[in-house]
DNA sequence: CAAAGAATATTTGTTAACAATCATTGTTAA
DNA sequence: TTAACAATGATTGTTAACAAATATTCTTTG
């Protein structure tokens, strides 16, 4: 209830047609609405939000540089599907990121910040009883988001942001069943420490997060490259 | 001499257009030719690698994704000027991500790598005796893109890439003269301390080489925001 | 009936023309 | 002479039409 911003994938109106593309495809892709690989016509996003396809083209490229899309000549754009190089490298660079933001958060946060935390803490609560997955994905992305904020270096929050998107992209493709269920506790403690002004064991549960994240990632899985929504559709059995 | 690769502002022969103009874009500021603020024309750019404007619109997005170039809306496209604030950003981010780099480096480097970057700060030594500061500053940065290279994480590579070439824009905005000199024999001890297989040393003398640059800037100088070749020529006195 | 190939339709990529905004120049008036 | 205002020129932003490539459907043939 205490969400104010409207998130919605098809707005009736219009403010600055690119970013409007790019703020719901970004959101589509926090809360898994589309999986790696969807393919993203130019004409249907042309008229979901009645502009023309130059915008559209700028936004598609635009999230091409951010590797949330991946463009191929003459196909179109796609939602990426991440290697599992891919997402070794992603984990890395979060691992790295997310350690510094930490020393930085451990300065600069202010009691409202805790605040904000436990509020995103509750609302993940929430929405895993009530079984609102996206909800929950959207919600654990905000708590990281949170700490670039609390930082206040656009830098790595800008690149914070990219990666948590091609995390959650990472998790689609590759999670074992049922195991991300831990991250609404492990939340909780990185906010004692937080709060108890524990620098080391801030970092250090920051650090065991996104380990265990990593760790439930099952590459055997070999995840299917490409599929169109079409093939979705059509194709019944491999 | 061991250059294979022709670097040129003005290609004769269009491969990819798009790529082609971002290459000689970066390329420029990476040396310096091109200064923080001046115009990127779309006509003129068109002009000069004989494409259309589309084209020149979509890698001149995509260099504003990257922050190199700042869009003003009906204003046009110019090099970006970063903010004191900026820099203290990207420096803080450089320092991050390089010390990861440099973990991979120490436990991934072949003897071969150590030729490379051997090679590099020998053509670096030669750039500064002939007084070639295009080149200076081009070999410096390639110095580190080479960490980046070796440690083999494609995500703090293009980070890095990034990041390099916002620090030349601040670097010419902001550095007091004659401050740039002691770039060399660092990166020769640096150098050192990686055959040496001494990761505390290796890491140590990274962050103080990065330290040692953010130091040489002086943000007194009022970094006059933007400025037009024209307004170049006609200004005299402020 | 299955598979290969041709025809059609859709989608992406490119180009050019038009509209709107901004910068510059020239003029007028105080 | 200077400041405000109007007119011109140049640049960015938008739109539509066309070309090229790909996906789909239909037909033909073994």
């Amino acid at each position: 209830m205490t969400k104010s911003k409207s998130k919605k994938l098809t707005p009736e109106t219009d403010e600055i047609p690119e970013q409007a593309i790019i703020s719901s495809i970004t959101a589509a892709v926090s809360e898994q609405r589309l999986p790696a690989g969807t393919k993203l016509g130019e004409q249907m996003l042309s008229n979901l939000f009645n502009c023309n396809r130059a915008n559209v083209r700028r936004a598609l490229s635009t999230l091409a540089t951010m590797h949330v899309v991946q463009l191929r000549p003459n196909k179109g754009a796609f939602i990426s599907t991440p290697s599992p190089k891919e997402a070794e490298d992603v984990f890395e660079a979060r691992r790295t990121i997310e350690r510094t933001l930490a020393q930085s958060v451990i300065q600069n946060a202010r009691s409202q910040d805790i605040v904000d935390m436990r509020a995103i803490i509750a609302a993940e609560a929430e929405a895993r009883t009530q079984g609102d997955k996206p909800a929950e994905l959207r919600l654990s992305r905000e708590f990281h988001m949170k700490l670039a904020t609390i930082a206040d270096n656009q830098v790595l929050e800008r690149f914070l942001t990219e990666l948590t998107l091609r995390t959650t992209l990472i998790i689609g493709l590759y999670n074992k069943l049922g195991s991300s269920n831990c991250a609404e506790d492990e939340h909780l403690g990185i906010v004692q420490a937080l709060e108890a002004k524990d620098e080391k064991r801030f970092i250090f549960l920051i650090d065991q997060h996104l380990n265990h994240l990593e760790s439930g990632l099952d590459f055997q899985r070999t995840a299917q490259p490409f599929f169109t929504l079409a093939e979705q559709l059509t194709i019944t059995s491999t």
